[in-house]
DNA sequence: GACCTCATACTCCACTGTGGAATGTCACGA
DNA sequence: TCGTGACATTCCACAGTGGAGTATGAGGTC
């Protein structure tokens, strides 16, 4: 008997992740620790990622043909490029409707269980995280103190500074 | 020759999604149905959570004693019951300090890469976005309405009113 | 110039989290 | 009685996290 078999058609679609590195290898050929230095800089603040996925999206794209991966420098540094078939892939996920937000947030999570927590132990809690986002906010503002010619650079940095400020605000408006 | 082995002392930590289970569970015995509707109301907004994953804690829980499985009922309906130890280890995990929240924004992603975007396209993603905050802002205002006894739950109700307003005026302020 | 330390750079693994398909059951209305 | 849809669980592939492990080279120190 015959095995008939459907051919993967342009393979699967690309994850978000990937997709942004697509998205910096434009600028020119970057390593994984470079791209993981990158993104994190410019969408850490919202798009947050690790080492190891860095690198394991970098092998598949290699694989699938949308990155190619160079010799490999000082350091086994090994610089990936570019392809055709990855510019595509980056033209084809931009125009996908972006899905909703996630958030994780552990503090929330224990102060819904608020009342099985000791409440100094829970206040100790609030007081370090509140610590946590007032130190992001500085930093973000700045941030926004320097010229920034990229409006979507602007815009992504505005969304911090409303989110850290409506943070603190129910921080101080919280009454245990 | 033989096998040293190290026994598991305490098994391994609690992550927090098995952990809150444990917190629904103080109410009473519920089935796997049941704490993922009792966890969307309550913690949805700041703790995504999938059937799956319920389901997974749930039976990895019942290997280590944390709950027991209860007879199958109506339409394999099974109900999980808090045992002593789960009890136990529900107050631990209670008393860890809480980890820091991770954001995961698509939108922003295509935000950060908008000049790769066609114009109105991207006004379309954001246009629906807003929309959808909009949507959880009315919601979150006609909540906060009715009159909340648990102190702990205005709290995370608040939150949300904080974040989706901040949100919200993050749009109004956005120049493409 | 031998040694140490630290930042760089990558690999691997176990576990956690997401999304959707598959399966079956019962309640309820046409 | 025959759908249809809400209930309820299981399974799977993939995405994402966190930490350990290894190795290289740059720079400072004695």
């Amino acid at each position: 008997m015959s095995i008939s078999y459907i051919p993967q058609m342009a393979s699967r679609q690309l994850n978000a992740t990937a997709a942004s590195l697509l998205g910096f290898l434009h600028r020119g050929p970057m390593t994984g620790w470079e791209l993981m230095r990158t993104a994190e800089q410019s969408i850490g603040d919202f798009w947050s990622l690790t080492q190891s996925q860095v690198y394991r999206e970098l092998a598949q794209m290699a694989d699938q043909g949308l990155v190619t991966a160079g010799e490999r420098g000082q350091r086994e540094r090994r610089p990936y490029d570019l392809t055709d078939a990855g510019r595509a892939a980056f033209r084809d996920w931009a125009l996908e409707p972006p899905g909703e937000e996630t958030i994780r947030f552990p503090l929330l999570l224990a102060l819904n269980f608020g009342a099985h927590i000791p409440a100094d132990r829970l206040a100790a809690f609030v007081a370090h995280h509140r610590a946590i986002h007032q130190a992001r906010l500085t930093q973000y503002e700045l941030d926004s103190l320097s010229q920034i010619d990229d409006p979507y650079r602007k815009a992504t940095l505005d969304f911090g500074l409303a989110y850290e400020r409506a943070v603190l605000g129910w921080f101080d408006r919280l009454e245990i």
